[in-house]
RNA sequence: GCCGGAGUGGCGGAAUUGGUAGACGCGCUGGACUCAAAAUCCAGUAACAGCAAUGUUGUGCGGGUUCGAUUCCCGCCUCCGGUACCA
């Protein structure tokens, strides 16, 4: 619309009557002069970003006596597809924060870089061979113009690359320093793997306080007589990345396993393949041992309180008792974890999860057939069907007995599914009578059930509830059932039968993926297979150049085809599995304070100086995975002295995601006469109604045309013509609407003069190329300009809310822009800028704006701070106000490229020095105070007049001068007031009876 | 199921501490300028009744507290997000 080459023919003829001469019209001058007067945006937004660059204008410096402020942004993944309008949202409103920090006086850090590593890359070197290196290069490189596009302050000589060596060399060293320390729970810190060999040959492993895998304990003697193997694989339990066999999430299709917060329903996050439970020998960080921490540290940041309570959720901390259930004629202990001890006598069946190690010791051979034929069922069942199935309860009695430790009672132990093998101990101990799944397990066995808590008490208490009073259970009978747990724990612990137990739903991260594109370990394994850490001097440990991508078989990563690099000279072999995406993001906030340092992560100097992330704004995806990492990371680099404080990311602002709007047709399932049949949105009910099927079919909204008014849109017979040339596959179907249908691209119509007009389905779903709705942020800034975009996307609503994309509304800030970029021109595009001091009701107009800006910035409310914008704007031309005075840096906060300033007016107003040196304008408040305010005044509510009052009047004056007013006597004559409530600046209420 | 969050005009949304509900923008209606259109400017725009002044109703539904409730309390409904055999 506003493009150059359009705008000169469209200028002449739009002056072509009007006020220029006639022969003006197709000279020179003129046209040069005309043009000059629009707000020509692409040559203003140029210019800029030219300057930016040249000037170095956002580069910040770690040496400065300014306060520190940390803004930072969750650095995309740049994939094949670029940024589309929902990416920049966060950005936008970081930049503005950070501009508003900056001009207030703060040296500020507003860096970008990339999460280089991860799948797509991969799999798109796998159907075309392009490596990934070059792919990804592609894409950043697509990334930055898009982003240069929008005009955001990062300081560009901070940027990070995951994928850089000279990056992932300090992941690596991470890792290495993850697997040379173990966890001290008593010191609560992260301490060298070192001490620990000293406390093993001095007291083997007695007295120890470590958080570890299982192992068997040993004296200080047999420590000493170990060999390095035995040694290692002892010290292996312990350290914070460990190697493991565990059951992990596997992904056939992805040829990976993937942590679990990287499965959602069942299926993997990324491309929605199925995932199963498989024993694998994998690297997993123990991040279990910072549960407890992780959880009492969210209490001291300002997130919002759903975060919070997604990741205390995602930990799941519960407290209860280990302990252990003796088995009838044998020597085994079962060792089940509860919250419930009080129910300990309402126990009448054991469930252990069908991987437990235990099943084939407790299975009597005359279950054994049954419980074979169980398993193999339960083998058999991917991930997805455990989850659909939840209410069905399956199950199966391996035929030994438990006794129950408190009265010696015979309990039947079973296998069931809903027990997992790696949530607490793998077995528990049942109690139908208060548990819904242990009640449906005994109902479906014919277990018996014994109540033991009377909820009569508690009317709409549930079965899970910790209400109501004991029954049934000897020494609890008449306690209270928190009092009963209290009481219980105590029991068990004086028998000597088990111990109070913290349980927690955090597992530890699996850490190996069996792929490419990600960083290799810096791990190689003798002949011995011991994992030895490479030197620190030998990173980083680059990932060599693959020719075949294609996943590898029997769950190897297809760097195990790189032999030169695999095969060490001496024997020894790399690891060939890589790290997690989440690797690199774990502490990328940390490489930007330093981020060319080839000696340290980060110098001293400058982790002192920026400590940590004053604000993160990013999408709440991230909830559980990378925050959850980072978090982590960050607490053990604390323990190791590496940084000043405890947490990375003190503010957290979660933007809400942009979606798109899906347009679809109707087609029917079934063809008729082997034709598809598309129809009308607004037939699908008679059509259904007649028992037809249909299914939606996504269209490019470019085909669509708007209502308007009206909600829906529709296809016209030219949109056909579009629909078929761009999905020929529908080339020889039916298009019914309402006034017709279209068959082999000929309309005939029902009645003489119906047109065609397909009604489409439009639902608002996520923004992606399948569905044709993806909306490049270039294509709106070469329309209608960064500045305008930027504002757009903040004005749509709050940035935490999730919103469709519209287009409908963004001519309203286009326009304002021009209409800001003309308050500073006069007719002939010349600078206009009054010396003359401006109006007292000017500097009102200016203030208010100040503080709303100030307020709303404040409290991250965008949209509402454009509307105090827009307001003042409004109010200044009304006035014809062009003062110098108006003219603020504020501006450029929310239109970075300022069309309606440049480094000449910034001066000629009288200003010294860059703009970009500029400071936000001081609220004065002297501007808004007043002489009188107006006060609305109502009588029981009621509003009946507005009064003006002295504003330094006080409540009691205010109420003495209402009674005193003759309006007032005649409205309440004859009636008693019963009292006046002035609420100052507001209202004044009279009460009357 | 459980845990969060939200529900306000034709639409996006505002109301910061309980104080004139609907700011700001879109859309729509009318007007000015124009032969005309576009652009721009002005006015109107919650619903209902009325020529109007004005009145009545109104923030998902039902109740409550209060002089006064979009805001606080109790009970429901709907939508969105997270999570799910977690013992």
């Amino acid at each position: 619309m506003h493009n150059n080459a359009n705008l000169i023919p469209f200028c002449l003829f739009l002056r072509k009557n009007t006020t220029l001469p006639l022969q003006g019209f197709f000279g020179e001058e003129v046209v040069t002069k005309l043009t000059i007067m629009e707000y020509r945006f692409s040559e203003i937004e140029t210019r800029w970003k030219q300057y930016w660059e040249e000037n170095k204008v956002y580069k910040v410096s770690n040496d400065s006596s300014k306060p520190k402020y940390y803004v930072l942004d969750m650095f995309p993944y740049p994939s094949g597809a670029g940024l589309h309008v929902g990416h920049p949202l966060g950005y936008i409103a970081s930049d503005i924060y950070a501009r508003y920090k900056r001009l207030n006086g703060f040296n500020v850090l507003h860096p970008m870089g990339y999460d280089a590593f991860g799948l797509p890359a991969e799999q798109y070197a796998i159907q075309t061979g392009v490596q990934p290196a070059i792919s990804t290069a592609q894409n950043i490189a697509r990334y930055r113009s898009q982003l240069d596009n929008l005009g955001f302050s990062f300081d560009w000589d901070r940027e990070v690359q995951t994928s850089n060596p000279s990056y992932y060399k300090w992941t690596q060293w991470i890792f290495l320093q993850l697997f040379s320390h173990y966890y001290d729970t008593q010191a609560d810190a992260a301490r060298p793997i070192s001490a620990l060999e000293v406390h093993f040959s001095r007291h083997g492993s007695s007295n120890l306080n470590a958080a570890h895998n299982d192992f068997d304990a040993f004296t200080a003697e047999e420590w000493q007589e170990m060999n390095k193997a035995e040694k290692e694989t002892i010290l292996m339990n312990f350290r914070l990345a460990y190697r493991k066999v565990t059951y992990v999430n596997w992904c056939e299709a992805l040829g990976t396993v993937l942590a679990n917060d990287e499965v959602k329903d069942g299926v993997s996050e990324r491309g929605g393949h199925p995932v199963e439970k498989k024993p694998m020998m994998q690297w997993s960080l123990r991040i279990t041992a910072y549960a407890e921490r992780l959880l009492n540290d969210l209490q001291t940041l300002d997130y919002s309180d759903a975060m919070k309570k997604m990741q205390s959720n995602w930990i799941g901390r519960s407290e209860g008792a280990r302990m252990f259930f003796g088995v009838e004629s044998s020597d085994v202990k079962l060792e089940i974890f509860t919250t419930r001890p009080d129910t300990l006598f309402g126990v009448t069946f054991m469930v252990l999860a069908p991987e437990h190690e235990l099943v084939a010791s407790l299975t009597t051979p005359e279950q054994e057939s049954k419980v074979a034929e169980y398993l193999t069922y339960v083998q058999s069942r991917s991930e997805r069907e455990r989850m659909a199935e939840v209410k069905e309860v399956t199950g199966e009695f391996l035929g030994s007995f438990a006794v129950n430790p408190f009265n010696g009672k015979k309990i039947p132990i079973f296998i069931g599914e809903y027990v997992l093998k790696d949530y607490g101990t793998g077995a528990i101990m049942a109690v139908p009578s208060d548990d819904d799944r242990d009640n449906l397990f005994a109902l479906k066995f014919g277990i018996e059930i014994i109540d033991v808590i009377d909820k009569s008490k508690y009317p709409g208490a549930t079965r899970n509830d910790k209400l109501g009073v004991m029954i049934n259970s000897e020494i609890l009978d008449g306690m209270e059932v928190p009092d009963a747990i209290e009481f219980m724990l105590k029991e068990i612990e004086n028998k000597g039968i088990g111990s109070r137990q913290v349980n927690y739903k955090l597992r530890d991260a699996i850490y190996s993926r069996q792929r490419y594109w990600g960083e290799p370990f810096p791990i190689i394994y003798d002949k011995e297979g011991i994992a030895i850490p490479l030197d620190e001097k030998d990173l980083p440990l680059e990932l060599p150049v693959l020719e075949n991508f294609q996943p590898a078989s029997g769950a190897v990563s297809p760097l195990a085809r790189a032999q030169d690099w695999v095969n060490l000279p001496n024997g020894d072999k790399r690891e060939t599995d890589t790290m997690p995406g989440f690797a690199g993001s774990s502490w990328y906030f940390l490489r930007y304070m330093d981020p060319s340092n080839d000696q340290v992560f980060a110098s001293d100097d400058a982790l002192n100086y920026w400590k940590d992330v004053d604000l993160y704004v990013g999408g709440t995806e991230h909830a559980v995975g990378h925050l959850m990492y980072s978090r982590f990371w960050h607490k053990f680099l604390y323990d190791l002295g590496k940084v000043p404080t405890i947490e990375p990311y003190k503010k957290l602002i979660n933007q809400g995601m942009i979606q798109g709007v899906v347009e679809s047709v109707y087609l029917q399932k079934d063809k008729i006469q082997g034709k598809n049949r598309f129809i009308s949105a607004s037939l699908l009910k008679s059509e259904e109604e007649k028992g037809h099927h249909f299914t939606k079919i996504p269209v490019l909204v470019d085909y669509v045309t708007d209502y308007g008014n009206m909600t829906g849109s529709h296809l016209s017979e030219k949109g056909v013509q579009q629909f078929i040339k761009w999905r020929p596959e529908f080339a020889s179907a039916i298009f019914v609407s309402e006034g017709g249908s279209i068959e082999n691209g000929i309309f005939t119509p029902n009645k003489e003069d119906d047109s065609f007009q397909l009604i489409t389905y439009s639902e608002v779903g996520k923004m992606s190329k399948s569905l044709y709705n993806v909306i490049n942020p270039d294509d709106v800034v070469s329309k209608y300009g960064a500045d305008c975009f930027r504002m757009y996307e903040m004005f749509l609503g709050p940035v935490e809310q999730a919103k469709p994309w519209d287009t409908k509304g963004i001519d309203g800030v286009n326009k304002f822009l021009r209409k800001v970029w003309h308050l500073f021109r006069d007719a002939e595009g010349n600078w206009l800028l009054n010396d003359k001091p401006a109006s007292l009701e000017a500097f009102k107009v200016l203030h208010t704006a100040i503080k709303k800006i100030q307020d709303d910035i404040t409290r991250f409310s965008f949209n509402t701070c454009i509307s105090g914008f827009m307001i003042a704007v409004n109010d200044f031309q009304k006035m014809n106000c062009h003062h110098k005075e108006v003219l603020n840096p504020f501006l450029i906060l929310l239109a970075p490229f300022a069309p309606f300033l440049s480094e000449e007016l910034w001066q000629q107003a009288g200003n010294k020095g860059s703009i970009h040196q500029a400071v936000f304008p001081v609220f004065e408040s002297k501007y808004l105070e007043e002489s009188s305010i107006e006060y609305p005044v109502s009588i029981n509510g009621k509003l009946r007049a507005t009064l003006t009052f002295d504003a330094n009047g006080g409540e009691a004056e205010i109420k003495e001068a209402v009674l005193q007013l003759e309006q007032i006597k005649k409205w309440t004559e004859g009636q008693t007031i019963v009292k006046i409530i002035v609420v100052p600046k507001r209202m004044i209420n009279i009460v009357i009876k």
